[in-house]
DNA sequence: AGACAGGGGTAGG
DNA sequence: CCTACCCCTGTC
């Protein structure tokens, strides 16, 4: 997304959409109501969801904080692709890297006054130099091959399997491990148990939950899953941005 | 200015 | 469990 004076522009594959918050009032424009409530995840049972996940005076303390916190349901494509540039990158590079790929594969959109390239979609990110002078170096190769083996239907077929099962069938894609398959399952297909780890995650549950000690991903992941539960997903967002804006490297 | 480390991980040893 | 991997950026 982009912010140009007051309004977010956000980009969602061929089309653009503008939304501000206003105090009273989401004004948003470009697409239906139906589709921002569905984007921004607004059918959720906010308050339900953060009863269940307070369980303690560490996670009751990163909700108060950040209390408006959501999590969207972005396009699953965009969502893999900008995963798999994510690993042992940070989020200028992550950018860099999707502008890039847009410019390159994508055609000029525009709403307004404000435009920008489209995000190429399943099949047409099928060019490895053009996909590697966008600068995504070894992660070039993984994105290729995603491009072959993904489809609309393969990632609507996602949404009818388990938590488990569509994990372990993202997994099965080059490039993607257990925490981009737990991105892609929480940000993009609305599987609110999954429960990514990164560093930031593992620093900040080691220090709350473990005395500092150092626990392993897998079962970090086993505690996040049967501490939280059913909105493990929510808590994740609260731990880690109350991680990243407290424990600031 | 130029070298160096490390960043929202993963695959392969 | 350890390390290389591309490339960008911040630091010394």
């Amino acid at each position: 997304m982009s912010k140009v004076e007051d309004w977010y522009y956000i980009t969602v594959r061929d089309r653009i959409f503008k939304v501000r918050q206003s105090p009273a009032y989401l004004e948003f424009d470009g697409v239906s109501k139906e589709f921002l409530m569905y984007y921004f995840a607004l059918d959720e049972p906010y308050s339900t969801i953060l009863t269940q996940i307070n369980k303690d005076p560490h996670i009751n303390s990163a909700i108060k904080r950040y209390y408006g916190l959501r999590i969207i349901r972005q396009d699953p494509w965009e969502c893999l692709i900008s995963f798999l540039c994510s690993s042992a990158a940070n989020i200028p590079k992550i950018t860099l890297n999707l502008e890039m790929l847009s410019r390159a594969f994508g055609k000029k959109i525009e709403l307004n006054e404000f435009e920008q390239y489209s995000f190429p979609n399943p099949g047409e990110l099928n060019n490895y130099e053009q996909i590697l002078l966008a600068k995504t170096g070894f992660r070039a190769k993984y994105i290729k091959i995603a491009n072959s083996l993904v489809s609309e239907d393969f990632l609507k077929s996602l949404r009818k399997l388990s938590y488990g099962e569509a994990k372990q069938t993202l997994r099965n894609i080059p490039g993607i491990g257990d925490k981009i398959a737990d991105c892609i399952l929480l940000f993009s297909l609305g599987f609110t148990e999954a429960f990514p780890i990164d560093t930031w995650m593992k620093k900040i549950l080691q220090k709350l939950y473990f005395k500092n000690k150092v626990i392993s991903n897998k079962e970090l992941s086993a505690f996040g899953a049967k501490y939280f539960g059913k909105y493990a997903g929510y808590a994740q967002q609260f731990l880690y941005i109350f991680a990243r804006n407290s424990m600031a490297a």
